[in-house]
DNA sequence: TTAAGATATTCTCATGAAAGAATATGTCAA
DNA sequence: TTGACATATTCTTTCATGAGAATATCTTAA
């Protein structure tokens, strides 16, 4: 079976520094064209648009031609699924004592749905 | 410029759906062994020792030797890196009036720093 | 020591993807 | 229409990676 596909699976597409780069500038500074990505980059013209390319596949970006240029904004609200995910695991980490709690809650959440899984030590 | 390893950079680590189901296993169920993973997951022993493998060595899982048995536990802190990095993103989405705000935030920072960046249409 | 069980490692294969160079496409100005 | 500019696409090469099969390593029990 395939790797998942960047152009389709969001983690995929964040997973290249470049893209998080072009992804932080166009927050930061607002929309941008392609040339001034460019430059702001230090990238090779091709390779930014293809990184664009990219990133317009999943949502993460949209475009808007103006003229002879294509304007790049971001749509940051599809970043959404990864916070969401990566913010399940928030109660995981902390304090000591919130892992305690953490592992009481998730034992008696296994009694009362009749756990027999095996457990590790 | 190679890409960035997935043995390195934890974005690329979870880029791969089923480590997210590993991690997501043992948040969810707690410290298991490999056999156990093995079951639950329904793969081949020795992919998942390699996605193990991969995880542990961005230090989303940590092991303990346990006899014969390995036992993986899930090291969520790590995950902070990828929870910030998002939560930055935040605020660019949501309504359209947060949206007008952020935009004259930009624009009067952008006059204070004395900026002349080109901006889109 | 030997055997069995649990896990890791190695090897091969196929695929996807990024970099780089070249070129195509599209748009405006003259 | 022609030419200049902005951007996208194509092609090749290189490399990382995941799957799969086989095997090695380590640990405990007999």
């Amino acid at each position: 079976m395939p790797r998942s596909a960047s152009t389709t699976d969001i983690f995929s597409a964040i997973a290249e520094p470049r893209r998080r780069e072009i992804l932080e500038l166009l927050a930061k500074r607002g929309p941008h064209q392609v040339g001034s990505l460019v430059a702001l980059l230090g990238l090779p013209q091709p390779a930014v648009s293809k990184h664009l390319g990219v990133l317009r596949a999943v949502g993460l970006v949209s475009v808007i031609k103006s003229g002879q240029h294509r304007v790049y904004r971001l749509e940051a609200e599809e970043l959404k699924t990864v916070l969401d995910w990566t913010k399940a695991f928030e109660q995981y980490w902390g304090s000591q004592l919130d892992r305690i709690k953490q592992r009481a809650e998730r034992e008696s959440e296994r009694r009362r749905s009749g756990g027999s899984h095996a457990r590790g030590a």
